[in-house]
RNA sequence: GGGCUAUUGGCGCAGUUGGCUAGCGCACCAGUAUGACACACUGGGGGUCACAGGUUCGAGUCCUGUAUAGCCCACCA
């Protein structure tokens, strides 16, 4: 039912804002976006699935999220067209460091107090936590709210009825069940590891959460004096070179290259730590780089030969120490000022350094080992240091208990692996895989289903999988899911905790297994103990202890009033988990995993317990390339653990990962808020339109990395925008136009019903036109098939601009009114342009559709579209299918001969000044006079020809040649201008003498002759041919002006 | 340090297995109120395809190297 608006008269030019929301209103009304289950699987239709890539709700979307969105509705809109159930499912994610930054530096801004009073709160046992959450939840629902409606504005066709957020119930059981499923395996585990330590926000950071910055900095060299057996100075130094001085505070050796012939023979002895004055031994290592000044290594020309092996400070330190059994000294605290109360004991006489922050225990331990004489040499180097993704602060390796998830076991890396369909893989076969990669289960298994676009990017996946640690889980946050795992610490010398324990320990075996999982640690060593060696049944409800000492309960409980531990004196652990944990579950949480029927009673859903078998494996996933191993990776290796059944392994989660463009600016930058040369979509949808803004995205999203879009301040509104989205809304207006126009010649003269009509009926034009719709939805198919938007985008505009417009609707122009199957050709044709624009330009389309709802279709053989639910509304309506059969050669041959004639024409009528309004006639006596006069209706239109008549010309005519045939054409001027004439025939004849040169020189090449396919040889030389008789007829006319 | 991408008229980009005179949009020049569109129409000018070699009958396209720009990854002596 065409509304209202439907009906006023057609504006000038198209205005966005005056139909956008209406639109909207109408889809969501409509409920064309919600999937249902229930088609797929009784197999009334096949699925279409895409999860958005969930935005943080830290910001409103820029440019890039505009961009990403826009690819997955046209896929989405394209299959929903096609007759597919298609899903996409809208969510976002808490994004738990960076929500937690933003909001508290929100509070700060307004004056309010900060998570670090809430954290004092906390501390005198105020719900400070609690009171904290509480804001960032409001936070969150603002930003929700704006996102949704941001992609709502640019069209964005999700089922939004299934809307999901990353910490909501449905998410929440998800990550409790998937955390619980990898602690009972075996697969999460608690480990003391040097973590990425964030010092300011004091938290541990991901690998990837820590960036890479290069710094200005120094290396110190610094002597340590070497003692002998019995401690005593021998007056030998070593010196140890580094970038970090603060450090040596917790040494625990001094390593050497057992190959260095200068220093080799320091292996063995020991040295003494210079105001701590512990006695730490120097060590052969090969990791250590040999001091070379003439080496390219800028590491050799800056290294002593010698270096200080700090475990609990530096990565490479840890692994060396535990080669080498060393000592780990921990000498900070979490602010990273230095320490003695959190691992460091023997101070000795550096108590002077006690409490300064790293940046200030820097200098003084400079000045005192200068002081001292300690101090070698100290020179300018620049190197790499990682800085918080968050606080900006310098990372520090902080020796620290966390919780880790173990992806590098081959049930989650492996099975990452080989979800990589096989002819995609750097190594083709899995038997070239490097001895690091994990093995396939079988070469035929069922693995490999899953394909990168670009093709390229299946390399990152892979070597990131080849380098992969376990991963460090845990947040010390308060936005983000917190860990289900509740701690106490037994003294197992003490009776009573020993029967506590027992007690504890007997349930959870025996009576609610399988909800709740236990570990014991020894509190000491850290080392795992296992429950069996512990306890003892010695009878019904009874244990014996085994072992003495104390030790550390974990015991994870997923039930909702798992809270009941802390009555026994369990603690929660007051961790949260990484973003990424419940992200990694998105293909799972929100298909209503583990337990659909509680997501239907949460949300009200009732078809939730169809989604996982309907939808999952979903079909696509479109994202950044920075997030192949945040976050693709992770969500196979879920996907595929949490599905498998019977020791195999599930699906991978989607069949196809397109990786899209970076969008920068135009000088090549990267988008962001501290250069200020962003672009917000709202702004452009305000100013040109959300069809636009989508139309010039899709157009320039090309296959390579980035694409660029010169960004220009405008000054009157402030706001940043770019002439390119002047592309898409030109588009966009010239549609609207199009439109006014095809409709005003259709209820000028309205389409009369009757039966199909045989193409073959129809007029050359028509026949060409319908000729241009099948090609260009093959080509559309095509690009949609293999991620190739710029494709789509400029088929769709070539078809619709160059072919519809400007050549279609101009040869239309004296025979519609006359002609009613011309009539049925337009409005079909006009259709067919709308339903393959759709995906695109979603907007405008709907209204133009509207707006033709009332004129009929007359149906054209072989012109089909496909079946969907309904035809209600135009993003229901079915996809362009024609038969490839109305692709017709013939016709498109001949017009496009008619097409030169005209453009041939238009180009003398141009260069001899003819006035536009002009009627000219045209001299058809040469060969293809037949040809000619059978096209005169198309030709007079095109080319502003009065007639066409086999009379030779009687008076001042200019000649031209036309497919080696010379013609006149006169009435040009009431006087001509013969000298003009006869530069523009000679202008023409060198032209087609250099080319013929160019032809001639390459048949003259035997080499050519006789080794080039023959059929292209053969084009040569009809070329040849067809140039030299438009040579002599040029000629010809040339003589005849004299 | 490793990997990847880009370099084509003033600007932004196509050019998929090597094959007619290298295309498109914007901008530029000339003309135009023509049954919708000046956010338009018609015509035009402008490129030794970053550079140097190589393979080939033939290279923007393949190979090698160089330069420049950018991105991602990497345990900070």
């Amino acid at each position: 039912m065409p509304t209202d608006a439907a009906k006023e008269p057609m504006s000038k030019s198209y205005a966005p804002s005056d139909h956008e929301s209406r639109i909207w209103d109408k889809w969501m009304a409509s409920g064309a976006f919600h999937a249902d289950p229930s088609r797929v699987l009784s197999s009334e239709a096949q699925p279409y699935t895409i999860l958005i890539p969930p935005p943080n709700v830290t910001a409103a979307l820029h440019l890039g999220h505009a961009l990403n969105n826009s690819i997955q509705d046209i896929l989405i809109r394209a299959h929903r067209m096609k007759g597919y159930e298609t899903l996409w499912m809208p969510g976002t994610d808490h994004a738990g460091i960076a929500t937690q930054t933003m909001v508290d530096k929100k509070l700060k801004e307004a004056g309010k107090p900060g998570i670090a009073d809430y954290k004092k709160m906390e501390l005198e046992g105020k719900p400070g936590r609690e009171e904290f959450l509480k804001l960032v939840h409001d936070f969150k629902d603002e930003y929700e709210a704006r996102i949704t409606d941001q992609l709502q504005k640019m069209g964005c066709s999700c089922d939004w009825d299934r809307q999901r957020f990353t910490m909501d119930d449905i998410c929440a059981r998800a990550v409790r069940e998937a955390f619980f499923q990898l602690f009972k395996d075996g697969l999460i585990y608690r480990g003391k590891r040097l973590v990425n330590w964030d010092p300011v926000t004091q938290t541990a950071l991901a690998d990837d959460e820590v960036e890479m910055e290069d710094v200005e900095g120094f290396f110190w060299y610094m002597k340590y004096p070497v003692v002998d057996a019995s401690g005593n100075e021998t007056g030998e130094f070593v010196t140890v070179a580094t970038t970090r001085p603060e450090t040596f505070l917790g040494d625990t050796g001094v390593a050497v290259n057992p190959d260095d012939p200068k220093h080799k023979k320091f292996i063995g002895q020991r040295v003494k730590l210079p105001f701590v004055n512990r006695i730490i031994p120097i060590i052969g290592d090969d990791y250590v780089v040999m001091a070379d000044p003439n080496s390219s290594d800028s590491k050799a020309q800056y290294a002593s030969g010698f270096l200080k092996v700090t475990p609990a400070h530096d990565p490479n330190d840890w692994m060396i120490g535990q080669r080498h059994d060393l000592e780990v000294i921990n000498i900070m605290a979490p602010d990273a000022s230095i320490s003695d109360t959190h691992g460091w004991e023997d101070v000795g006489d550096a108590q002077q350094f006690v409490g300064l922050s790293r940046e200030d225990a820097r200098i003084a331990i400079e000045k005192a080992f200068d002081d001292a004489g300690l101090l070698e040499a100290k020179k300018p180097y620049s190197h790499a240091v990682g800085h918080s993704y968050r606080s900006h602060a310098a990372i520090e390796p902080y020796l620290s208990d966390q919780w880790y998830c173990k992806v590098s076991d081959d049930k989650l890396r492996g099975n990452a692996q080989r979800a990589v369909r096989p002819d995609q893989r750097t190594e083709k076969s899995i038997k070239d895989w490097p001895e690091s990669r994990p093995k396939m289960v079988a070469e035929n298994s069922t693995d490999g289903s899953m394909s990168f676009f670009p093709a390229r990017y299946t390399k990152t996946y892979e070597t990131w999988h080849d380098n992969l640690r376990d991963w460090c889980i845990s947040r010390q946050l308060w936005w983000g899911h917190r860990i289900p795992v509740w701690h106490k610490r037994y003294d197992l010398t003490t009776d009573e905790a020993l029967d506590l324990c027992a007690s504890e320990v007997d349930e959870v075996m025996e009576t609610y297994w399988p909800d709740q999982f236990c570990i014991v640690k020894n509190a000491e060593t850290g080392a795992d103990i296992s429950l069996k060696e512990l306890f003892i049944p010695t009878g019904k409800n009874s244990t014996q202890i085994l072992r003495e000492g104390v030790v550390d309960v974990y015991i994870c409980d997923i039930r909702e009033n798992a809270s009941c531990w802390e009555n026994d004196g369990f603690k929660q652990d007051p961790d949260v988990l990484d973003t990424w944990f419940s992200s990694a579950l998105w293909p799972l949480s929100t298909m209503g995993w583990p337990d659909a029927a509680a997501a239907k009673d949460s949300s009200g859903i009732e078809d939730f317990e169809s989604m996982l078998s309907a939808f999952n494996p979903t079909s696509l996933l479109t994202t950044a390339r920075e997030i192949i191993t945040l976050w693709v990776s992770r969500m196979a290796m879920f996907n595929r653990y949490f599905l498998g059944e019977n020791e195999q392994p599930g699906k991978a989660p989607f069949k196809d990962v397109f990786i899209h463009a970076m969008i920068q600016d135009g000088e090549g930058r990267k988008m962001s808020k501290s250069l200020g040369n962003g672009v917000d979509p709202l702004d452009i949808i305000h100013s040109h339109g959300a069809d636009a803004m989508r139309f010039t995205l899709c157009q320039m999203t090309t296959q390579t990395q980035d694409v660029r879009m010169p960004v220009e301040h405008d000054k009157s509104t402030g706001k940043n925008t770019s002439p390119k989205f002047d592309l898409g809304r030109n588009l966009c207006n010239k549609l609207w136009n199009a439109a006014k126009f095809s409709m005003m010649m259709l209820e000028k003269n309205p389409i009369e019903p009757g039966m199909p009509i045989d193409p073959q009926e129809l007029t050359l034009i028509d026949r060409w036109m319908l000729s241009r719709v099948v090609d260009a939805t093959n080509k559309i198919n095509t690009a949609q098939r293999s991620y190739m938007f710029k494709d789509y985008a400029d088929t769709i505009y070539d078809l619709f601009w160059r072919d519809f417009c400007d050549w279609y609707l101009e040869s239309i122009k004296p025979t519609i009114a006359d002609n009613p199957n011309q009539r049925a050709v337009l409005r079909l044709v006009f259709e067919a342009i709308i339903r393959l624009m759709h995906p695109v330009m979603p907007f405008i389309t709907e209204t133009l559709s509207e707006r033709f709802a009332d004129i009929p279709m007359r149906e054209i053989t072989g012109f089909n579209f496909a079946q969907t639910r309904t035809n209600e509304t135009l993003c229901q309506s079915g996809w362009p299918e024609p038969i490839d059969e109305l692709r017709d050669e013939v016709a498109e041959d001949a017009y496009e001969r008619v097409r030169s004639l005209v453009s041939t024409i238009r180009e003398i009528r141009a260069q001899s000044q003819v006035a536009p309004k002009r009627k000219i006639v045209l001299h058809a006596t040469g060969s293809l006079a037949d040809d000619i006069t059978r096209w005169s209706p198309l030709v007079e239109t095109l080319a502003g020809v009065e007639s066409i008549t086999a009379d030779s010309p009687d008076g001042q005519a200019a000649s031209f040649t036309f497919e080696g045939a010379e013609y006149q054409l006169s009435n040009l001027a009431d006087a001509l201008d013969e000298g003009a004439e006869k530069d523009r025939l000679e202008k023409e004849l060198a032209t087609i003498e250099k080319s013929i040169k160019g032809i001639e020189g390459r048949l003259a090449n035997p080499g050519y002759t006789d080794k080039a396919p023959a059929h292209l040889v053969q084009q040569t030389r009809d070329q040849l041919a067809g140039l030299e008789k438009d040579r002599d007829a040029t000629k010809s006319a040339l003589e005849k002006l004299g």
